[in-house]
Parts: C-alpha cells; structure tokens; sequence
DNA sequence: TCGTTCACAGTTCGTTCCGTACTATACGTC
DNA sequence: GACGTATAGTACGGAACGAACTGTGAACGA
C-alpha cells in the first residue's frame, strides 16, 4: 500500500485516464499520439499534458508506473482499481460542463477586423480537416479497439461539416 | 510620459481592448456584464479577467485608468492611443488561431458513458441558448454601437442551430 | 435611525494549463 | 564513428482559471 498524495481530477486528468483505459497501457509519448486521433479534436490539449498529468496521476495512486527494460527505459503507465473506479464514476455521471467554443477569428470581426479574409481561411481549413479525420478515419476503422475513436471521429467530421454550411448561411460568397 | 512595463498581449488582451474601444470606458464590472452579452459565447472567459486584465494592460500603457469621484471609486479604463493601435494592428491580420471546441459531454462518451441523457441535456442547452441570444438581440437590435454585438449574436444564434442539426445526425432521436 | 439582509461588486490565491524553447536518444548513412 | 535528423521528452514561466472569500450600498422592517 503506497501513500498517495490527494489530488483534483480535472477533466483533463479523466482524459488521459480514458486514454490509458482503452489502450490498456502505454508510454507519455503513446498517450500523446492517441490524443492526436481521438480526443484532441473536442478536448484539445497541448503535448505536454502527455507528460505531465500522467506523473500527477501517478502520485495520486490513479497510475501505477512501470520502467521499460531496454532502450529508453521510458515509464508505462496503467490504470490502478482507484483510476478505473474514478474513471466509471465520472462516465457514469449523465452531466457535463457545456461546450465551449475559442474563436479568434469571431473575436477579431467582433474587434473590427474583416471577415472576408477569415472566412476564407476559414473553410479551407474546415476542408483540410475533414480530409485529415477521413484519413484517420480510415486508419482506425479495422482495428481492433478503436471503436471509440471511430465514433469521435465521425462526430469530428459532421461537425466540420456543419460549421461550412454554417459559414455559408451567416457569409454567403459574395463574387 | 509613463514608464510602461512591457507585457505579452493574448488574445484575452484583445478581447478587453475590444469590449473598451466599444464602450468607449468603463469599470471592471461594466467589463464583464459586456462580457456576457457578447463574446462569452465564442471567447469564455472567467469573470476573473474583468479586473486582472485592465490592470495588466494598463501597467503596459494600454488602458489609462481613473479614478470615480463617489461610492466605490472604481477605476474607469480607457484606451491609449498604444491601446488603440495595437488593438487595430491585431484586427488588422488576416490571420486567427484555429477554433477550438471543448467538449466535455463527447469526452465522457469516448470514457465510456451513455450517450442518451447526456444528449438529451445538450439539446435542451442549445435550445435554451438560441433563447437567451434571440433575447439579447432584441435588446440590442435598436441601441447604437452595437452592430458587432449583433452580428456575433447572429452568428451564435445559427451555430446553435447547426449544433442541433449535428446532434439530430450523429444520433437520431431513438424513441 | 439603527440593524439586518441581500444582491451586487470586487479581490485573493493556489492550482492547473499552456506554449515555447530546449535537450536527449535512437537510428540511419556516409 | 561522426553526423544528421526524426523522434521522444523535459523545463519553466507566465497566463488562465475557479473557488471561496470580502466588501459595499440600498432596501426594509423594527
């Protein structure tokens, strides 16, 4: 039995906890390209978290780690009974904070700027993305337990979808 | 002439510049109930920011900031000249940091909890929200210098709409 | 007119988040 | 076996965040 340190889940912590729970272990740097394929598209976080928030976990007796044998001697971290019970608790909760939506390109219009040039960056990028979710999408469709992934990514891709009709309804191409 | 400590301007920054060039002045309190009627939809920021922004920003020479003569003596900020150009320059670029959705509720889906409950909250969210806006749109519709608020507000009112779309299309009501 | 209450206004503070910049390791290539 | 480079990992400071708290003034009843 070791001390654990009590800390706060954020839902950033439940992230990762998700992350490892599907992958049944794995490395930081595991973590970080898992988070490029499933959640980083409605839970976006940056590369570090990969690092950081599984040694948090750790020391709040959520992980265990284990060092690896040869080459970098990295940690694989797993899931205790503690981090799979908080983890269902946390699932099991039919409430969530609601979304939240971080647009520059909104703010700037609203500070004056013009929307022509935006827009227009705007959808290529929509564009780009849908391209990049089929691709993964692809990828991950026969594999073996990325059930889950599939299913953001699909949300992924309506969503993206949704924001170009958007667009188009609010900025209709003017030439 | 002040001195003026040099100070990084994020984005939060230019939301405040903004929310002052329109109000043209205006205390921490006033900042943050304009907050809410207007960017909170695509740029949330905690209340929190009202009053540590203005401070940050003025101890940069961006805002000026005065005393009011009864009650509280609040400080009331005003954009420098500094303030002004800078908030132009930023409006200026054509340029903006991806949109970034932050979703909670599809998070604890991908963790493995049931979707039902949790969608039947979000579509009364957005209901809810498309309420709240077409409200504060009414209000603002016929005052003065709110045209970008209006627009924003337009804005919001159809990505709610999409949002509800995407939800009918990703998971069609069962029953 | 004093005290109580309550909504409004504002602050404090510790933690978490985040991005930038940097370092280290493995592995191929010449 | 040094060199380059893609991959993997770390350090760190400042900003963002939210919870909890404090202060202020106006309304009201006693």
């Amino acid at each position: 039995m070791m001390k654990s340190k009590s800390i706060r889940l954020t839902p950033n912590s439940y992230a990762v906890l998700a992350l490892l729970d599907q992958l049944g272990e794995g490395t930081s740097y595991e973590l970080k390209q898992a988070i490029e394929v499933s959640i980083q598209n409605f839970w976006p976080v940056p590369h570090t978290t990969a690092y950081e928030e599984p040694a948090r976990l750790a020391s709040g007796g959520y992980l265990t780690a284990r060092q690896e044998e040869g080459g970098r001697r990295r940690r694989v971290y797993s899931l205790t009974d503690s981090g799979r019970e908080a983890l269902a608790a946390w699932a099991a909760e039919p409430t969530a904070s609601p979304p939240q939506l971080r647009e520059e390109a909104v703010l700037k219009v609203f500070a004056g700027g013009a929307s022509g040039p935006l827009l227009k960056s705007r959808v290529a990028w929509h564009l780009g993305k849908i391209e990049e979710l089929e691709g993964l999408l692809r990828g991950v469709r026969d594999a073996e337990g990325w059930e889950r992934s599939e299913r953001t990514l699909r949300v992924g891709i309506v969503y993206h979808r949704k924001m170009l009709e958007m667009i188009e309804e609010v900025a209709p191409p003017e030439d």
